[in-house]
DNA sequence: GTGAAAGCGCTAACAT
DNA sequence: ATGTTAGCGCTTTCAC
C-alpha cells in the first residue's frame, strides 16, 4: 500500500504519534480509508464519487469507514485533479471611500441570491468587496481559485469597472447591470419597469407624470427605466417630458434636490416614477418638507425593492426585479451556460404600496 | 526539465495545437515561466514568492517572464503543497423558509465587514447562506477548503444552529453573538448599550424609561442590553421596571404588539429602549397609529444601526456596534489568534437622530 | 469490479 | 544563489 506521505501520520500510526507529542494536526486521508475498508485507495474514490462500476456492498463498506474516521475529500487535492474548483467569485464593486458596511441593499440582496444560486448549482461563492483600487483584483480564475466570476455593485466608481473591463477572467465573466459595452450582462427588464409604473400612476387617475432620476447616469438601466415610462405614455396618448434631475452626494439628497427644483420649476404635476429607491425616499423626503401630501397630492413610486421603503411614511410602492431569477442566470452565464452576448432580463413586478394611491374606479 | 503534464500542452506548443484545434484550454505553469526565464521551476516558485535567497536580477527576470505569460499561482497547488487555505468560511444563517435576500440587513453588514478584516489579513472569503436544513453544511474546515469558519445569523434557526454546534469545524470557528455555551463568540459590548440609552434619554429630562423586547430571546444580546440598562438606572437611583415585550411573526410586528399592549396597560412612560432597530421602527409605527408623537411625547432609542431607521419618522436614534471592529475580532477568533473561552466585546456607540429628542438643558 | 500507477502544479528539503 | 527531487491527496487511465 502506497503510504500516505512523509509529513502525516497514517491514522493507524497516531497513538504512537501522540505519546511522542507531535503538534502535526493528524490528518485523515483516502489511504486511511481504504486501509479500514481492506480496500484499495483507488476503490475508496470511486466510491465515494458514486461510481456505477463499484458495487453497492463496496460501497457501503468505504462510507461507513470514512464516517467513522471522520474522513472529507480534501477540496484542494480533487479539484487540482479535476481540474474545476467548484467556486464562482463574487465582486461587489462599492464607491471608494465607503465602508463593505456601506454597501447600497440592494446589492446584498443580489449578493444573497447569488450565492443560493451558486449552492443550487453546486458551487460556492468566493465573495470579494472592492472599493479602493489596492482591493483591486480579479485574477480568480487564472490562479484557479474560480470557475467564473460574477461582477456587481456601484457603477459610480471608474477605477474599478476600468479594472475589470477585460481582466484576467476573459470569457467567463458575468455582469449586473446594462451598458452598451458589456455584451453579457444580465439587468431587470427595465423597459418593462418603465411601462408597469406608467400603467399603475394613469390607474391611480393621474394626468401628468414625471420621470425622476439622471439618465446619463453610469448607471444606464435609469435610462431604460425612462425609455419604457415614455414609451407607454406615448402609446397611450399621453404627454412625455423630460426627465427631473438634481444631483447630489448621495441618490438620497438627489431625490431631494429634485424635488425641491422641480417644486421651484412651478412645473405642473401629480404623480412621480422614481429611477430608484433610494433616490424616492429623498423625493418623499422632499415633498414632505414642502408639505406635498403623498399619495394625496402626488403618487410617487420607486424601483429596487429596498426594504427601507417598507417603513418610511408612507410606505413606498416600487418595482423589484425577481432576486432569485437574477442570481440563477447571472450564475449560470459566469459557469458559461448562457451564450456570450445575449443581454438577459430579469423580470420585474410591481409591488403595491400606499405612496401610489388607491386605484381610480 | 520536467515536462508540466501530458493533459495541457506548454506554452511553447500552443501554436501547433492551435492548428491541432484542441479545445483544451491553454495553461501556463511555473514549467512555462521557468523556461522563458531560463531558470530552474523552483527557482520561479521561490523568486514569487520573494525569497530573499533569490538575487533581485533573478526575481526581476522571472517576474517579467510571469508577466508576459500571464502566469498565475495555481491556488490549488500551492494551497495544497503549503497545507493551508487562505480561505475562510463565512455561514450567515437565515430564518428557515425565507430567501438569501431577505437576510437581516445587520447581518449582511456584518458579512461586509468580516469580508474586508479578512481580505485585511491576506485572507479569501468563501460565503455560504444557510437556512434550510437542506443548505446545512459545515465541513469546509474538515474539507480544506478553508482555515476556519465564522457562524453569524439570525439565533431564530434552533435547527441551524443544533447543527452548527460542535460540528466538523471543531476549535476554529468564531461565532457572532453571546450565548451561555457558545465560549469563543463575539459581540457587541451590551451592558455599554444599556448604560448609554438610559443615559442619553435621562439626558432627554426623561423619567420613566422601559425597555422593550424579548429578554428570553434565543438571542441573548438583548437580555444584556436590558441588564445594562437596569444597571445604569439602578446606579443613579431610578426606578426599574420589567420589559415589555408582546409577541409576533416579525420584530416589526413585535414592535408594534408591546405598543399596543404598553398602552392598553396604562403605564406611564416617556421614554423607551428597543432591544434592535427592526423591533424600534415597529414600535414607532405603533405609537403613530395611537397619535403619540416621537419625541415629543416619548424618546426612542434603538440598537444595530439599520439604514431604515434613517428614512422613517423621526429618524431613529440607535446604538450601532463598530462593525469594522467586530469583523477584525471575528475574523483573528476565526484564526485562533484569540485564545479560546474569551469573550470578545465590540465597542458602540450613539447615533443621535431626531426620535431620542433634544438634550434637555 | 477492483488494484496499480501516474501525475495535477506547486513548495520545500536537500543538494551543490 | 540556484538546481534536483519528493510528494501534498486526489482522480483516472490502464490492467486484470
Amino acid at each position: 500500500m502506497k503510504l500516505s506521505g512523509v509529513w502525516y501520520p497514517l491514522i493507524s500510526d497516531i497513538g504512537r504519534l501522540w505519546v511522542e507529542r507531535t503538534d502535526r494536526p493528524i490528518r485523515v486521508t483516502s489511504f486511511d480509508v481504504a486501509e479500514k475498508a481492506g480496500v484499495n485507495q483507488s476503490t475508496v474514490s470511486r466510491a465515494l464519487n458514486d461510481d456505477p462500476a463499484i458495487k453497492d456492498s463496496t460501497k457501503a463498506k468505504v462510507r461507513t469507514a470514512a464516517e467513522a474516521l471522520g474522513y472529507y475529500v480534501d477540496t484542494r487535492a480533487s479539484a487540482l485533479r479535476r481540474d474545476r474548483t467548484g467556486t464562482l467569485a463574487i465582486v461587489v464593486i462599492g464607491r471608494p471611500g465607503t465602508d463593505a458596511h456601506a454597501i447600497n441593499p440592494f446589492h446584498y440582496s443580489l449578493l444573497g441570491s447569488i450565492c443560493a444560486a451558486a449552492a443550487g448549482r453546486g458551487y460556492q461563492s468566493l465573495v470579494s468587496f472592492q472599493s479602493e483600487p489596492t482591493d483591486f483584483s480579479d485574477h480568480f480564475v487564472r490562479s484557479r481559485q474560480a470557475d467564473g466570476l460574477i461582477l456587481i455593485g456601484t457603477r459610480n466608481n471608474d477605477e474599478a469597472w476600468e479594472f475589470h473591463r477585460g481582466g484576467a477572467n476573459a470569457g467567463k465573466v458575468a455582469i449586473w447591470g446594462s451598458t452598451l459595452d458589456d455584451p453579457g450582462s444580465i439587468a431587470s427588464d427595465n423597459v418593462t419597469a418603465g411601462k408597469l409604473a406608467a400603467e399603475r400612476l394613469l390607474a391611480a387617475g393621474r394626468k401628468r407624470l414625471l420621470f425622476v432620476g439622471d439618465i446619463d447616469d453610469p448607471q444606464r438601466q435609469f435610462r431604460e427605466r425612462y425609455s419604457g415610462f415614455c414609451d407607454y405614455l406615448r402609446a397611450t396618448g399621453h404627454t412625455v417630458t423630460d426627465p427631473v434631475f438634481a444631483d447630489g452626494q448621495t441618490r438620497f439628497d438627489q431625490g431631494r434636490a429634485s424635488v425641491a427644483r422641480l417644486l421651484a420649476s412651478k412645473c405642473e404635476f401629480d404623480a412621480l416614477f422614481c429611477c430608484c429607491d433610494s433616490l424616492a425616499l429623498g423625493v418623499l423626503d422632499g415633498l414632505r418638507s414642502a408639505k406635498v401630501r403623498v399619495p394625496e397630492d402626488v403618487s410617487v413610486i420607486g424601483f429596487d425593492g429596498l426594504e427601507s421603503g417598507l417603513h418610511c411614511i408612507p410606505p413606498l410602492a416600487t418595482i423589484q426585479p425577481d432576486f432569485g431569477a437574477a442570481g440563477v442566470m447571472l450564475v449560470d452565464a459566469a459557469l458559461g451556460s448562457i451564450a456570450p452576448g445575449e443581454q438577459q432580463r430579469v423580470p420585474v413586478k410591481l409591488i403595491e404600496r400606499a405612496s401610489a394611491g388607491p386605484v381610480a374606479k
